[in-house]
DNA sequence: AACATTAAACGTTATTTTGACGTTTAATAG
DNA sequence: CTATTAAACGTCAAAATAACGTTTAATGTT
């Protein structure tokens, strides 16, 4: 088939971008300055340019909300429905990015009015961004299951309380703490430090940290988190 | 930021289709019909139209050479590098597709000259084809991992070690037979039939279906075939 | 200083699953 | 009747599991 004949559309991004404070998962939204659908809630986005790749793109875009550098972000899914947009056919290639929150720099949230709402409590979107949040949802599942990248969603020293909420959120589901924490350090993916975070309790607890040389060894064994029966109703 | 601006990019759909013809993991692959890179092999492909979805689009170009309907198709990524394509700008949105061989009809083959190879003879393929077809089958390994999904690849009726083979394939490993076995019919997710299939041994292997009716139940069960770490080398 | 309180850490237990592997069986060929 | 072959059936010690209880560290109050 030539390619002369080929249609030519418009090609956009949308980030669906999580972050994590410690205790909730959020997603970042932005009021839409433009018409159509101006002043309503929705997830960032941009279009592609000629001169740079679609990666390129969602890196730039992402970059220009938020401020970041080396942020985890993995491209979705390509939505594509002929009437998703309703000024021209224009397709949506979607990624998620995971950000730990203490490390956002809300210094644009003047410009784009920039907002995170907890996962549990996200207002209705425009266009079929809902559908993209609930893709990126499922996918986020999948991936946790099989790989630890939400450990991109915390900062660099956490906690065992701080890591299990996280994937109480993620799996909408309550872990058994004294097994999670058991099969979790099994893995040998972390390693102990001396120093407490004593904001969630007297006591205290022991702050850990990726063990980076281990790493790639240990990784596969995150699956044993989840394989009850419980954590899998995403399948 | 407002649409007129935004540049129009060709739109493409590029289609991994892997087959299992009882012992092997085949890819379908098409001799290109016009230059560049004419008589090369690639993977087959072609345009979205103004009035179609991108889903849509790829279930016609499937169809269009396979002939099939209801052929398993799932998104895999959006590959978007400036210059992929050596005549102008597109960006290819890749499926992939799971087709039992024996269901097959060959009809097409001289409109296209489409061939199956075996999954570990893959010729060199035209722009980032090959690309594709790596991510595809780690795609593949990931959702086989915890989704029965690779039923798709099989006929109405197969024998566990043409299922065992299958798997065999897909992780690049040699899972255990009686282990395999044993998990599998754990899992609830099959019924035995009567019948043998007496063509790969004297005793004869018994032939399996899916059991539809326990499948949304067990589905989840999928993965205790696959957590030994050899098994997870794909991660 | 003593006591109360709280969440984190440490732990137990019966059951289930696991990997590694051997043996028996069904059916055909000679 | 015997030999052969792959499928089916199985064993076993070790490891992992879910469910849950107890102890500890540290702070606040009296």
């Amino acid at each position: 088939m030539k390619n002369k004949a080929a249609p030519h559309i418009t090609v956009a991004i949308d980030c669906i971008v999580f972050g994590f404070d410690g205790s909730d998962l959020k997603l970042l939204l932005v009021k839409r300055g433009f018409n159509p659908e101006m002043n309503k809630w929705s997830l960032m986005g941009g279009f592609v340019n000629e001169d740079e790749s679609v990666d390129d793109a969602s890196t730039r875009i992402l970059n220009k909300l938020t401020g970041l550098h080396g942020v985890y972000l993995e491209q979705l899914h390509t939505f594509g429905a002929v009437k998703r947009d309703t000024t021209e056919r224009t397709i949506s290639i979607a990624y998620f990015a995971l950000i730990d929150i203490a490390k956002y720099k809300q210094q644009l949230s003047h410009d784009y009015h920039a907002e995170w709402f907890p996962i549990k409590n996200v207002p209705s979107l425009i266009f079929d961004h809902d559908a993209m949040v609930e893709e990126a949802k499922k996918r986020l599942q999948y991936k946790a299951a099989l790989h630890p990248i939400v450990f991109e969603l915390l900062p660099e020293k956490f906690t065992l309380p701080q890591i299990q909420s996280m994937y109480d959120a993620i799996y909408e589901v309550n872990f058994d703490k004294r097994n999670f924490s058991r099969k979790l350090l099994s893995t040998g993916l972390l390693i102990k430090l001396n120093e407490k975070d004593k904001a969630g309790s007297k006591k205290g607890a022991f702050y850990y940290m990726l063990d980076k040389e281990k790493y790639n060894e240990n990784l596969y064994k995150i699956f044993s988190l989840i394989i009850t029966p419980d954590h899998l109703q995403f399948l």
